[in-house]
RNA sequence: GGAGCUGUGGUGUAGCGGUUAACAUGCCGGCCUGUCACGCCGGAGAUCGCGGGUUCAAUUCCCGUCAGCUCCGCCA
């Protein structure tokens, strides 16, 4: 989203209030604490005020000189007159950009006709007395504005300049703010929050982890968490009953605009709570925090809509409600054509699918070679084409079909003259996705900015891997199935849908959940199907099916990504803007240098050898 | 692992097979008592990311490489 539409409550400039608020970002006043730069009001006027902060700009008339002070809480403006104290003026014509300094004086209401309607200061100014510089500052390498367009690079190597910039104090304000409501509301329901390790032991499946060595085991490794989740079973297993964490997970995956090697998540497991009243817990939980934080209402109950569902409607397990162009299902009027690639498809089973997209008749015959090329990179082998034109159809497969077939096909899909039909035969749900992706492509240009949030529910418990030749799981390996579809966990294990969901908000995957299976036998007829022996089963997980035995309570739960939650909020891109010493998309930490070498003799501790070198040529052994 | 985009004074950009490499801003010096992106005058500041190739000549064209970003694969 482009700057300008940031949501306006949250990362305006100044307000045009004259009443004396938090800091940016909401924060409450310091109780007790004297106002900041940005707090001084009218109402002020005439008294004797200290300030500190940095020089956010020098203006030198020659014999009157001004100062922006900026601190956390906003601007004002200092005054030195040299008719004054002479040693005074002298100090501050040394002052440079980014100095910090302690200005003592007289605040003074302004001059009617120098009054500045900009600044929420700008009724007032301080008078300077004193002035002590506590710092010099290099020439900053950007400037500490609002709206600055300087190179990801250097924002990053110099992050603690970057970070001074309001709009930057803004985002993490409305993340301290989010994560207190968020605290707040789950205390207010007996939830306690609760520390899990971050040094644990590496699981199957899932994420690459990080891997820590050990220097007590050489040749052992610590793993990072993915996520708490099992210990987060555990506390359930002793009676807990309730937890949460704001809980920091690492994975070791090629990164993107949302994704980082470390990340946060809103955490939450509950025994004996069902998915009733968790969904209950977490649309509470987001209408406090759209109320609170956007000063939005959310209609409640969300919508539900099973997976399968999902894809066949909108060729995706994480749909846009914002805007409609749902598929159509043209495999009736396709059976009965002479289109030999879709009568294929669906002997096969399979389906023919349809994305109708208004107005694109008009594209041209390479924009047409353009858009299939992209839907072959989507997986799909070809994409064919129809256009509705006044009268009749144009398309290079337009004469497989019948006048009547067409007028079908055209009535399915509700296609009126200037439209453009896409077709994706195949597989039921891998041809669905191929136009799901076309139709986020061709989306609105300009889609309301209003939540819509989204339970996508029934999720299969397994999914079938070409890779690996086998089955492996959805969500999670501890997610429950269906207890109608247990039968068919060994006979049927396709079929068998899970007690998993996704929070969907605007076509973003806010967080999944589900309940967990409690029973030992489950769990091992789960592992079985996925592939792990009951012997490996009890190599990596024994404490799991141990614990299992105890009187494991019936529970269940969820994580949020607390990052893309908050730049949601914040209407960043990406979170790396919401996250306050973030990595690149390589996973280097442009700041410290982050990852390093380490000196031979910690590797030695470790019984370690590095067996080559990065790029850079670490040293040597 | 693959693809695309970007890389030019401190910063943001322009530019082009032959330029004294342009503009803005910042920086330094001078002037200036009501500015608030202050103004005016002067000045310094660039091996055009790095390496190789093509060419009489490369910042410009080609190849490679590095860094950042975006996407695909990947992310239970």
């Amino acid at each position: 989203m482009p700057r300008e539409e940031l949501p306006a409550r949250l990362l305006q400039k100044e307000a045009c209030s004259s009443s004396r608020e938090g800091p940016p970002g909401g924060t409450a006043p310091s109780a007790g604490e004297p106002p900041g730069c940005g707090e001084l009001r009218a109402a002020d006027a005439g008294t004797e005020v200290a300030l500190n902060g940095w020089v956010q700009r020098r203006r030198d008339h020659g014999g009157l000189l001004f100062i922006d002070l900026r601190d956390r809480t906003g601007l004002v403006q200092v005054v030195f007159n040299s008719e004054g104290d002479r040693k005074l003026f002298a100090a501050a014509e040394r002052l440079r950009s980014e100095y910090v300094v302690a200005v003592r004086g007289e605040l003074r209401r302004r001059d009617r006709d120098q009054v500045n309607p900009v600044l929420k200061t700008g009724e007032i100014e301080l008078h300077a007395a004193h002035l002590e510089i506590l710092n010099r500052s290099k020439t900053p390498p950007f400037y500490i504005e609002d709206g600055l367009h300087a190179d990801e690079n250097l924002r990053l190597r110099y992050r603690y300049l970057d970070l001074r910039r309001p709009e930057n104090y803004r985002r993490l304000a409305l993340r301290h703010r989010a994560v207190k409501l968020i605290r707040d509301y789950l205390d207010g329901r007996g939830f306690l929050e609760i520390e899990t390790p971050a040094l644990t032991r590496s699981t199957p499946e899932g994420a690459r982890d990080y891997l820590v060595p050990s220097r007590g085991s050489p040749g052992s490794f610590y793993a990072l968490p993915q996520s708490p989740q099992l210990f987060k079973q555990l506390l359930m297993v002793g009676g807990v009953e309730r937890y949460f964490q704001i809980a920091r997970c690492f994975r070791d995956e090629d990164l993107r605009a949302d994704r980082q090697p470390e990340f946060t998540q809103i955490d939450i497991e509950a025994s004996f709570l069902g998915q009733e009243r968790l969904f209950a817990l977490m649309e509470g939980l987001m209408t406090r925090l759209y109320g609170e934080l956007l000063g939005l209402e959310l209609p409640r109950p969300f919508p539900r809509l099973p997976y399968s569902e999902a894809i066949s409607r909108y060729g995706t397990d994480k749909p846009d409600l914002r805007f409609g162009m749902e598929l159509v299902d043209c495999s009736a009027p396709a059976r009965e054509s002479e289109f030999k690639i879709f009568r294929a498809a669906l002997e096969a089973g399979g389906a023919v699918k349809a994305l109708r997209v208004p107005g694109k008749g008009s594209l041209s015959r390479k924009e047409l070679d353009d858009l299939a090329a992209r839907a072959v990179e989507y997986g799909a082998k070809g994409l064919a084409w129809l256009i509705r034109e006044e009268g009749g159809w144009r398309s290079p497969i337009a004469k497989f079909f019948s006048p009547g077939q067409l007028e079908q096909i055209g009535a399915l899909a509700e296609a009126v003259p200037g439209d453009l039909l896409l077709f994706a035969a195949g597989e039921a749900a891998a041809g669905s996705e191929v136009l799901g992706r076309l139709r986020l492509d061709f989306a609105p240009p300009e889609l309301p900015n209003e939540p819509h949030f989204l339970w996508v529910v029934d999720f299969p418990l397994f999914q079938y891997d070409p890779v690996a030749k086998g089955l492996s799981a959805a969500h999670h390996p501890f997610t429950a199935p269906r207890e109608e579809d247990l039968p068919l966990l060994e006979t049927e294990p396709l079929a068998v849908r899970s007690q998993a969901y996704d929070l969907v908000l605007n076509g973003v995957e806010l967080g999944s959940g589900s309940n967990r299976i409690h029973h030992r036998e489950t769990q091992l007829r789960v592992f079985r199907q996925l592939g792990l022996t009951e012997a490996a089963a009890m190599e990596k997980f024994s404490f799991l099916l141990e614990a299992m035995e105890y009187g494991a309570p019936p529970h269940g739960g969820i994580a949020l990504g607390l990052d893309r939650l908050v730049a949601l909020f914040s209407g960043d891109e990406s979170i790396r803007q919401v996250i306050a010493f973030p990595k690149t998309a390589a996973g280097t930490c442009l700041l410290t240098g982050a990852p390093a070498a380490v000196s031979p003799q910690q590797l030695q501790e470790l019984g370690l050898a590095v067996k080559s070198f990065s790029k850079d040529g670490g040293p040597g052994c």
